[in-house]
DNA sequence: AAACATTGTTTCCTTCAGAAATTAACAGCC
DNA sequence: GGCTGTTAATTTCTGAAGGAAACAATGTTT
């Protein structure tokens, strides 16, 4: 019962330390961590004897009294991640430096949806990336339910695969040890770790686009949960494909919002038509867009109450035309947000898709560094030295 | 960002595994908290020395091969613990064993919300308890933001009571160390650990009835949130005492469904003559049930779909005319569960306000046996010893 | 009685991290 | 330049904790 808590080596604490807050010196990384210095130093020796990190002076610091501090660095050329976003008709992938920042990406058409011919794509994709580097892990993330431990996907309905191993599969195809997660969470995860989501343990970051997707991380942890899209915020709303009713994703998803405003304006809009159209003050459209714009609100107010995370962060492709609904958005969370919840912090970052194949590749990272050892196709060896 | 990952101690595990799984082998200990034999030899030594288990055979076990296994048991009285449940104009407390078994209940009315008033009801209630019996512990609670780390209570609306340092208040005055919670994260964590939430580590409690309350535990740790009452789930609906409109708890709550029945009747109902209206088959009191019950399961739906976790118990007063809505809900979750969250379980369950004391005894035994120590007035020692 | 299966214990060992003393590397000051 | 004060980092020692594996205990089966 108590048997699943983690308990993380000082290494992988330490290490985590300056990758997310980095560069910073040992004193800096012993506040954060809550270890004593004397662990600090023990756990950075062989991080930096294995290249993982490096002692550099700043030159532009300011002149202090004491030692001067030696800020330590994350070698990001120690390692590469590949990171990999399946959608219906696109392989986008990237390959990530230890950091996690980008440092290659492509494009690729998918012409077939069928899981060998999937397979192939990415692993070309992949072979093409990984030439000449030194590639610790691939993380390949789609809509769906996908199970990270067991590296199935259970269910993706934009591909329409069923329990396909797929961990097994890619890793068998491009020889690299392989993780699948969720697009969203695998986006969560990132966010958390280098992006907005960094300080606080407990965060939330809802997409809003073909879908209204949802990733949680309480106590540092990802939930393997978030299903906001079908949360109802409308007892007599319209149907939904899921068979459910009133749910956000029936009422604030892109279709919907383009299907409201073709109606109002009596033909067949794009979504560029749509919201040039709002911004030009249009207040059928405008209008439309504010319905919307509460619909999310009211979701977002649904995870300020019920998770209670300390900031959440908005994103996805919708958010092109925020302005027309940021109030909206704003005053539906204000108004709905209880007690506590009120506190929540709203973000709003606009997350291409080249970001949401990095959120692949980080999970990769976070997967290295924790040393839960997941990947699939992995020798077992560890790669962060202990001694 | 892993500091605040709890590494529980050997002890704590063993004596949880059989405080909630009880009376089990070593070898079953070992099992289920992933210890070595040897560490739970040595873990259960010093708790049988100080008197919190006890070896004793299984008389009725059938004959089996090899060594017999030698159970443990939890000696139910080594200690006792006081709960307390505080609502508007009553004091309910109870006194458990160490099992968290209700051995002792008093109930005791309030004539004033001062806090001085009711800070003195509570300590001569306790008194009254406690005589004669050794109390290691006493946990307070009641609806609200309450802060049990800090011991403060934020606000509670129906004692309009703002910032007052409960724990160090009540302590005080019956020099017992002391704990508060919410009410309803009290009655959470009680189910959890000695309730219909044994066995799984993600669970989320439900209560209808005055008010709409959740507590969720996620990995085994409680959240502070849950604030299902205020989640909205009709853009157009009633608005809300708290601002908002369309909350689950103005659609839902017990004084909403007995307006309702009241309005269609065209006078003042009892709830008693609402729900016995309703089961006589009166269709327009049934069907104000019914958009109740809607409304609940939706709020479940809300839940699973958000949190996912693996059981939803749903409690509280309103559970009392359960049969008339019990369709209604069960539809609304069913329909509006997505993906994973339709495995979730749905468990109904009367709870009445004695248990609610007792999930505040609860809080205490926890807070022993866990020894997060976070009780307020204690004197600091280890109550479990390590050696 | 011998073989066997299972439970529980002991001994030894490794790992890990903290306490506290110590060293390192500066700035400021006389 | 040498002293002092200050902060950073390291070293050494120590103790806690739990795992591996051999071993003891206690029954059943044959």
């Amino acid at each position: 019962m108590f048997a699943m808590v983690n308990v993380v080596s000082a290494a992988v604490q330490v290490f985590a330390a300056v990758l997310r807050h980095g560069p910073i010196s040992r004193v800096e990384v012993t506040a954060r961590t809550g270890l004593s210095p004397a662990a600090v130093t023990k756990a950075v020796r062989p991080l930096v004897d294995a290249g993982y990190l490096v002692e550099r002076p700043d030159d532009r610091a300011p002149a202090r009294l004491g030692r001067p501090a030696m800020p330590l660095h994350v070698v990001a050329e120690r390692a590469y991640f590949l990171g990999v976003k399946l959608t219906a008709d696109e392989v986008i992938a990237v390959r990530t430096d230890l950091c996690g920042v980008t440092r290659e990406a492509v494009h690729r058409p998918l012409t077939s949806t069928a899981v060998a011919d999937v397979i192939e794509v990415v692993a070309d994709v992949c072979r093409g990336l990984a030439v000449g580097h030194d590639v610790a892990c691939l993380g390949v993330s789609l809509s769906g339910d996908v199970l990270r431990d067991t590296g199935m996907v259970r269910f993706s309905p934009f591909l329409n695969w069923r329990d396909v191993p797929l961990a097994d599969l890619v890793s068998a195809a491009t020889g690299l040890p392989t993780l699948i997660e969720n697009d969203v969470r695998a986006l969560t995860v990132a966010e958390h770790w280098f992006g907005a989501g960094v300080g606080v343990s407990s965060f939330a970051l809802v997409t809003a686009g073909t879908g209204i997707g949802c990733g949680l991380v309480v106590n540092d942890v990802l939930l393997p949960a978030g299903e906001l899209g079908h949360v109802a915020i409308d007892v007599d709303g319209p149907e939904c494909y899921c068979g459910g009713r009133g749910c956000v994703e029936a009422l604030a998803a892109d279709r919907v919002v383009l299907a409201g405003c073709s109606a109002v304006v009596g033909r067949q809009l794009t979504m560029a038509e749509a919201i040039s159209l709002g911004r030009s003050g249009d207040p059928a459209v405008h209008a439309v867009f504010e319905r919307a714009g509460r619909a999310l609100g009211l979701a977002l107010a649904a995870v300020a109450n019920l998770v209670g995370p300390e900031r959440i962060v908005l994103t996805g492709e919708a958010v092109g035309g925020y302005d027309l609904y940021a109030d909206q958005i704003r005053q539906a969370l204000a108004a709905q947000a209880f007690g506590a919840a009120a506190a929540c912090e709203l973000v709003v970052r606009p997350l291409p898709f080249d970001e949401w194949a990095r959120g692949a590749a980080v999970v990769g990272i976070q997967d290295l560094i924790t040393r839960s050892g997941a990947a699939r196709g992995s020798t077992g060896a560890v790669t962060l030295p202990a001694r």
